[in-house]
This record gives structure tokens, sequence and C-alpha cells, in this order.
DNA sequence: ATTAAAGATGCATTATGGATGTAGGTTATG
DNA sequence: CATAACCTACATCCATAATGCATCTTTAAT
């Protein structure tokens, strides 16, 4: 009972491009894009799985990512556009959290105990409804920090 | 993201006293006690492995075990008195949610993140503690004739 | 045009941990 | 003392997450 690598990973990519592009005074005047190894160099991760949660955050449309030389991708949408529930429901994958299937349960037919699981995941849920990107970059500056010398 | 086969066992196996348990009129003038035998021929089940969880079971005093001939298992408490958040925290074990360390997220000291998803967990259990054994015995009727046949 | 740098994609491999299996030990009944 | 039950410690299997590798496609700079 714990989130994915995968999910987690993709969080920290979020949270990387909100501090970076944050600090950025104009929207026009930016650098160089966030680049999958800025990423791996920065939390000392797999380029490869880094790659498909990149891949998997811009069919979301989460982040805009471009190819070619000078490629690299960026924050889609304003942090406060980008709802936590959203993420981690997405990337996590959405299935149930108990299996009555696989193997069939024979008390299926008169069991109250996957009602009660299933509203208790939609709370978790509704709870991280709340929280949007920006709330991740409470610190911004000292995450801007972190991850400058981080590299 | 989902429960361990070993904790829906666990709670397939409490349904299972539950439901026989509440059948018998009397406290005394019970049956045989219920078996690991018994548990794996209605859910079909791996012998070994309800041995596992009903030893847990046994070890958190939600049943009591009684070894040799004759033996068995049975409830040690009321089904109102087992709490489903217990439970579940006990069989699944009660671990962060997300991983800071293993890798090493070097966010940690700057990130929101894990207390937000630590907040979202505790309500789930939150929820979950609103029930007990009983609210998952409501049709206990279908219940019992389900196991007396699925043997 | 050519080249280099970036993500996209599919497949292969490894690692982790849950799910099972085997073997014997311990306890209680009759 | 034989049998039937749970107890316990391993060992093994297996699903899947995690990672690696190779190649393709796209884009910008030269």
């Amino acid at each position: 009972m714990q989130l994915k690598k995968y999910t987690d990973y993709g969080l920290r990519i979020l949270m990387y491009l909100g501090a970076k592009e944050g600090a950025q005074t104009t929207d026009k005047e930016q650098g160089q894009l966030t680049r999958i190894r800025d990423i791996c160099d920065t939390f000392d991760l797999s380029v490869n799985h880094v790659n498909k949660v990149v891949h998997h955050l811009g069919r979301l449309n989460l982040i805009e990512t471009r190819r070619g030389k000078n490629g690299g991708f960026l924050l889609a949408k304003a942090p406060g556009e980008i709802r936590l529930d959203f993420v981690i429901r997405q990337l996590e994958g959405d299935e149930p959290w108990i299996e009555c299937h696989n193997p069939y349960c024979v008390a299926l037919p008169a069991c109250e105990l996957n009602g009660i699981v299933a509203r208790g995941k939609e709370l978790f849920y509704d709870y991280l409804a709340q929280f949007t990107l920006n709330d991740l970059l409470k610190k911004q500056g000292q995450l801007l920090q972190i991850f400058s010398t981080a590299s």
C-alpha cells in the first residue's frame, strides 16, 4: 500500500518545473527548457524511467514537451491549475483498492467491504483535490536553491 | 496502490467467523471450531497463506486460536468491537504511502507533499474507523448461505 | 543538407516484494 | 501414543514495478 515511484517522480518533476518557472520574471525571456537530463541529475534518477514519466505528463497536458535541439519541457498550465488528485490518480492508475475478483470472492454478492473501501478511497482523493502544485511550492526559494545545487 | 491479498483474506476470515458465530444461539453450545481448511475450502485459497493470516489475527487478539485435536479458532471479541481501520492498518502495515528516502529525495527539506499525502491517508483510516465487523455482516443470512454451500 | 540534440517508442532485463510451498515443531485430545 | 490441529522458519515462485537498451522521429543550428 504505497504510491509507485513512477507517481512520485511525476510529482517531483512538476515541483522542479514549478519552482524554476515561478522564478522566471518574464514568460518570454526564459532560458533553456528543462530537459530529462536536468531532472535525472537533480534527483539522481534513471533516464529511462523519467523519460516515460515525462512522456506521460505530456500526454496528460500537464506539461508541454518539445522535441529536437534545444527541446525540453515546461508546465502547460499555471501551478494553481494542476490539482494533486488528478496527477496522482492518472499516474497511479485508478483501480479499486480491494480486489474482489482475481481470485473471485464468493462473498461478493453479500459483501459490504468493497463499497466501504471505495468510499474511503474517494475521501482520500477528495482531500488531495484541495491542493494544487502551488501548495507544493510554498517553500519555493528553498526548493530553487536545492535544485540549483543538487545537479 | 491496492490492499494486499493478505489483508483481504484477513477480512474474509473475520466475516466468515462473524457470520457463523452470529448464527449460533448459545455461546457454549457451539459446534466444531472453524479450521484453516474450512476457510480455504470456502474461499478457495492457499492453506499456507491463510495459515499466516490466521496466526496474525491471533497475535492481534482478534481471534482466539486453539491448537491440537478439535482445535481451530473463533472471534475473540464481539463483532462490534472489531474496527475495520485497526484490522486493515495492522494487516496491511502502517508505512507511509509515499517514499521520500530510498531513493532519497533532495527536495525533502522543503517538500510539502509527504505531509499532504500522510493527512489523506489518515482521513482514509478515519473513515474506516466508523465501521466494525458488524457493518460487514448486514447481510448475515445471505453470507451464511453462501459460506455453507461454497465449501 | 548535415549534424547534433532532444523527446518518443518498443522491447528486454532486473529487482522487489507479495504469494505460495515444504518441512518440521508444538500442543491438545482421546 | 497417535492424531489433528495450529506454529514457525525457511525456500521458492511469480507478478509487476523499476530500469536498461536500441532505435526512431523531430527540430534547430550550422
